[in-house]
DNA sequence: ACCGGTCACGTTACCGGTAACATTATACTT
DNA sequence: AAGTATAATGTTACCGGTAACGTGACCGGT
């Protein structure tokens, strides 16, 4: 074993060529006689060459690597995202730099560290508060946002359609003949909440149902959030029959604590809500939920993103995708 | 704004000195007269200069970049080992590429990759299977392992002290009666299940109580797997009073399983977990659990990783993180 | 006044690839 | 046979930093 790696121009001694052959050699870019395409093979796999991707990048300008950045890579819904993202770039070519931040002066200390210096070629975004986040990203650089879409429509981003999954959530519950329907938002400042406020709105109103302010609580997408929820309208004077949470940990409190008060799930109290996560069929009862397919956004994110840095899409683009229903017994005795 | 990045060259014209002198401004490596370290850093300011990283990368051989391979990305004790990593190796001036491999095929390929063409600084893998991995990676590279311990002193490791979580644990259950206790395993192939097993073990014998290989079960970490566990239990000729699974997740599942048989918990059956995942305080009842800080395994594994990396650690080391139990509700009633 | 040393800075080469152009040898026109 | 295209390969420069060494001005000692 040599004590440094080998390069092309080793190589290139080795099987008495130029480094420029060897270079045609490892990308196929123009013939080379087959005979001296094998005289370097052979001295390729003698010193076991291996070209570096660091003086390509020199050489090309382009880093072949993505980033992406979340507010921490921890939460399900997060991590799923990111790790369709990651397969989808590894497909295309691509690394993916995985990076948290939580706050605006983090996150732009970061993208300033990843474009400015690193040099990425691209960042995906996983973020709620898309405007704020855009400020930092610089002018024409290519980034894809996740989790909500801005009404700046040259903003490119893939996200869950929350209205509609709210929509749906909500006429289950109407279709399951309740009348008061609760719900249990995310930090009402997050696009994507309200986004799924409206959908929870527009179902009751086409249905003709009252809305009750004091029935929709804020929670900031926690168990413990879902839990505060359930208490607070525990003591308003009558109890809904349904309550949406608009993700499923939170739904997971609301559960939790309404047992605890010894109401019977879903027969005095049917609870819904959005993500399924692989932990939601073993809920007591399992969760019935919204399905959403979080590497799926991932990966739609990833082609958009590589998409834009190659210019082969053309002009940006916002895209929804949908969630499904997943009946379980939080709704009815009979789900599943 | 200028179409193309400038170098250190556009500001050492700027700035009417040669770019070594750039150089040595931006690295604080030798003096530099006050007077043109301002005229350099006022050119600097003017061109947005950003020292490109790749750059330096091909000048230095060395990337700043470490990468962690894992099994996946979203389960949750990986994804917080991983962000604790991160953020410790951004702390410490490198980027984290976190990558996901099945099986040791794809966790070959992607070794290959990462450090023959990326040449990436050094290496955490997350894997249970220490020993089977160590082959793919080349001889004297920078590589931490995470999760586990290899019998192979000459091996860098941070994991869990996972004999003594499980001799507590079962410590705990004995400590409330419990003479029958069984046992929920992961996959017996790996080195971490068969270390909870032994601490199980060395509990049960300590206190005098026999080992009943009917009551151990072997599972797969998932939710499914304890479910399916506490199905065989029950159809043994009597159930036993306590259980003990190695993870969170299948002891969700035993105890969501034990619920629907009807079984009171903890009268009927206590059950104890490892983890402490942030759910679990919210399962059914909240779980006893024994908790392990998975950031900052990750943590001391980036540590590591960049001690060897930098030779300051001379030695290989095999660091053991200790887990402390978290009472609730699951294994008595008093708990919380 | 001469010499050696140090400070501040400039020059040149190098890291390992790629791009653009130059150079052969061979084949094909006419 | 001379002229010209073309295929296969070599030469040189470049990407943007860093390292090693060179140089001139200024200093103090004798």
């Amino acid at each position: 074993m040599p004590r440094t790696r080998s390069t092309i121009r080793d190589v290139a001694r080795e099987a008495g060529v130029s480094h420029q052959t060897v270079s045609r050699v490892i990308n196929e870019s123009a013939e080379v006689l087959p005979e001296t395409r094998a005289r370097v093979e052979a001295a390729i796999a003698s010193l076991g060459f291996r070209p570096s991707a660091i003086a390509r990048s020199m050489a090309h300008g382009r880093t072949n690597t993505l980033a992406c950045i979340a507010p921490n890579l921890t939460d399900y819904t997060l991590a799923s995202v990111i790790e369709g993202a990651e397969l989808e770039a590894r497909r295309l070519g691509y690394f993916l730099l995985s990076s948290s931040a939580n706050d605006a002066q983090d996150f732009h200390a970061l993208v300033d560290e990843l474009v400015g210096n690193r040099r990425v070629d691209g960042l995906i975004v996983i973020n709620p508060y898309i405007d704020a986040r855009y400020e930092s990203v610089p002018q024409n650089f290519p980034v894809v946002f996740v989790g909500a879409c801005s009404h700046d429509k040259s903003i490119c981003s893939v996200s869950l359609d929350d209205e509609r999954a709210a929509y749906d959530a909500t006429r289950h519950l109407i279709a399951l003949g309740h009348q008061r329907i609760a719900m249990v938002t995310g930090p009402v400042e997050e696009d994507c909440s309200r986004d799924r406020s409206d959908g929870y709105l527009r179902a009751l109103q086409e249905a003709g149902l009252p809305v009750e302010p004091a029935l929709t609580i804020e929670g900031d997408w926690s168990a413990t959030s879902g839990k505060d929820a359930m208490i607070a309208l525990a003591q308003g004077k009558h109890l809904p029959s349904a309550i949406f949470a608009q993700n499923d940990r939170m739904a997971l409190g609301v559960l939790h604590t309404a047992r605890d008060m010894g109401l019977r799930i879903p027969e005095q109290l049917a609870v819904i809500g959005v993500d399924d996560m692989p932990l939601s069929s073993y809920f007591d009862p399992p969760l019935t939920t919204m399905h959403q397919d979080m590497p799926q956004i991932g990966r739609e994110a990833t082609l958009m993103l590589v998409g834009t840095i190659n210019k082969t899409v053309e002009a940006c683009t916002q895209m929804k995708l949908s969630a499904h229903l997943i009946m379980r017994q939080s709704t009815s005795e009979g789900g599943n």
